[in-house]
DNA sequence: TGAACATCTGAACAAACTATCATACAACTG
DNA sequence: CAGTTGTATGATAGTTTGTTCAGATGTTCA
């Protein structure tokens, strides 16, 4: 895990010239890897398109499914559902089984549950596909979020 | 939370002609509405680039960073980090306080630390900044995961 | 074997995005 | 007040990405 040091060094900090080039240079040995980033912005970019996250929710909801379903149910061409498997399989956010002349598709673990969970709840809406919790009325739209013009 | 209904129709699954559309409708009905999906889909897009992942995880560590030391700590330009904290800040994945001629921001919510975290889990590195395993060779590339030639 | 089927692939084009530069603005300093 | 600093913005060029089409591969069935 991230540690979680909320403390920081607000107080002096001036962000002028010499605001702290000790603490820059401790945050910048802290960044993982570059190779670690990189692999974390490809996963999270892969989940970054709406028809592979249909694709997704609807593998997380039945388990396994053929290439010719996931394009009826998600509504997009069976070449454009191809080609997003392939990136997924690629990343191991999925796995295939093999069975005559049709490809079975299923999330290869739990985690993408998790982060699709994980942002719903940043969203503000209940975590669930079909018990959406309208209850917390606006919270998110009172702070800061200028949409952008 | 999605459902988990890891049974499925596998078993009667013909995938030619009348594989189940009824299986098919009742699928399509469990996805969430579109809107929602984008939202979700934005949410991720903002964590599939690398330069944003950096940023994001400079905050997880150190709670409060101005701009400034963004740039200086993640190695991007002042004016990319304004305009990544810009779209950030649109979607509530940061917030800002403002003091004088300085903007510090912090992230909104722990949301991004389990993503990232999660998301780390995925890639089976330690979730860790700095302890990264290196053990565990390449257990990855002995599954499926074909590289996209 | 030949036809229908399920999936996969490569190429091409349009749409979206990133990085960069120049500039604008507000706040502090002298 | 003029100059400097920290941040924000708009426009642009260059790249990446998603979508689509045409066709290739491998499978089943008559």
């Amino acid at each position: 895990m991230f540690s979680d040091s909320t403390q920081a060094t607000e107080a002096e900090h001036s962000c002028a010239p010499r605001s702290g080039s000790d603490r820059i240079a401790s945050l910048t040995r802290a960044l993982p890897p570059e190779s670690i980033v990189e692999d974390l912005a490809a996963v999270f970019g892969l989940l970054g398109d709406p028809g592979r996250v249909r694709l997704l929710i609807t593998l997380l909801e039945s388990g396994e499914v053929c290439v010719h379903d996931l394009a009826a149910v998600t509504g997009q061409s069976e070449s454009g559902i191809s080609h997003a498997l392939r990136l997924l399989r690629a990343h191991r956010v999925v796995v295939v089984r093999r069975s005559g002349r049709s490809a079975f598709y299923r999330l290869a673990d739990g985690h993408v549950r998790l982060l699709l969970d994980v942002a719903l709840s940043h969203l503000g809406h209940a975590p669930a596909a079909r018990a959406v919790r309208t209850d917390e009325p606006s919270s998110a739209a009172t702070e800061d979020g200028e949409a952008l013009t």
